[in-house]
DNA sequence: CGGGAGGTTGAGCATGTTCAAAGGATGTGG
DNA sequence: CCACATCCTTTGAACATGCTCAACCTCCCG
């Protein structure tokens, strides 16, 4: 039945065009919503022009569990490429809170990975060098597309410009440009289209410094049901 | 009586000296805390030696709220200066949620700000020069400290090394010592002993591009009041 | 008074930026 | 289906920001 109420709320679904911002920073959000189908980011504009791309969403990402309890959006959301999502209001978030707890138990934990990933990107901007900072993100966006099965092996679709590779890295457009280059030589990635083919992947990791378990894919422990189970039989007194 | 229950979770009280790692990364945690007197910081260490400091933890900072969804910790946290923390079992979280609404709802807002900050970091490691990133921790730190009552006019103890700033601004020691120095000369710090001082703050604020409206120190709507006054009338039933 | 940690200074260097221009690719209207 | 406009990528060269290294200084604390 929980899986049920979950397609509930997934029931209903809206479009937007690609390059199309979803939510500006500064509005009051009224709803939350699951990111369907295509791919959009968080990003802030600074007042010199230039901007910082926060989070990549890609399908099942929502977006943001708890937004509604911030008066006001400290950030935006633009979609990179058309994008379908599911708008799940504030009421249905609340009924979901009281009588699903495993549900909410559950989206709880993906803000909790959400908040992992953040914390990778402070180490990636604070301690990785370009080299470091490029491979880490493309390994990162490859775990995150196989753990929602959007891979065809080594390779998955990234509709990303290298300005907005750049944005996302703290780096020019220019120098992801040449580091790709540099990848693509040294036979580590091919990219064609916007089709992305890592094919040397424990090569970028060991570039990246990057490990897979800080993402936190293993799901959260066993034991955790139980709680959340105990809690539901609580509510239902 | 939620505030009984906060007072219960507090009563007890655990001390450790300066310069100690409370939790390591890698480790499973058996409870929460929360940070009562003194200064800790969230950081990670890298293969090559370097470490990043990812936050700062002050008196009335919960961590981890949800660090026992995940099975073991991605980063470790140590104290800066000697601490005294309120330990929180699994089982008197669980409790709290169950029982406690409002005082769950207070959490989860606290662990909001928390994301915003890191959204904020990053923003800062991402986009902004050497001097900006200094300029907006200063100013961070500051409202943080005003808001749990520890500053005294524009001042407040702060205490860092230049080597601790570096680690969290993703900067060299040696290159913040030089921004410290300039921003002194300028007259916008003082600083002695660790009390520092900021004298003038707007002018810091400039510099960092800094808006105290991304930190959330407004509090939540009014209305979520409503929202979990309701939750909780539907369990106690 | 001595030891150690943290702060300060200078000089050379490296990484990544900026600017400008040219070369693809993609998509749209005629 | 071509022509054109636009956005993206690529390239080169000069430049800047911040790093490294090494030495020295200063303060604190025992």
């Amino acid at each position: 039945m929980d899986t049920a109420a979950l397609d509930l709320l997934t029931a209903r679904e809206e479009r937007f065009p690609g390059h199309v911002d979803i939510i500006c920073e500064g509005s009051v959000p009224r709803s939350v919503f699951v990111l369907i189908e295509g791919m959009a980011i968080r990003y802030r504009d600074l007042p010199d022009g230039s901007r910082q791309i926060i989070t990549f969403l890609i399908p099942g990402d929502m977006c943001d569990l708890h937004v509604f309890l911030l008066k006001t959006m400290d950030h935006s959301i633009a979609t990179l490429t058309p994008v379908r999502i599911a708008p799940v209001s504030r009421d249905s978030m609340m009924d979901l809170f009281i009588h699903h707890p495993r549900v909410s138990a559950a989206l709880w934990w993906s803000s909790l990975q959400e908040e992992a990933m953040l914390r990778e990107r402070i180490v990636s901007l604070g301690r990785r060098d370009a080299r470091g900072r490029v491979a880490y993100l493309l390994c990162e966006l490859l775990w995150r597309h196989m753990a929602v099965g959007l891979t065809n092996g080594r390779s998955f679709t990234l509709p990303l410009t290298q300005t907005e590779l750049g944005d996302t890295l703290g780096l020019s457009a220019v120098h992801v440009n040449r580091i790709l280059q540099d990848f693509r030589k040294q036979g580590l990635i091919v990219m064609e289209r916007h089709k992305l083919n890592l094919i040397d992947l424990s090569g970028l990791q060991i570039i990246a410094d990057f490990n897979e378990s800080y993402l936190h894919f293993g799901g959260a422990p066993e034991e955790l049901a139980d709680y959340f189970d105990g809690l539901e039989r609580v509510r239902q007194k």
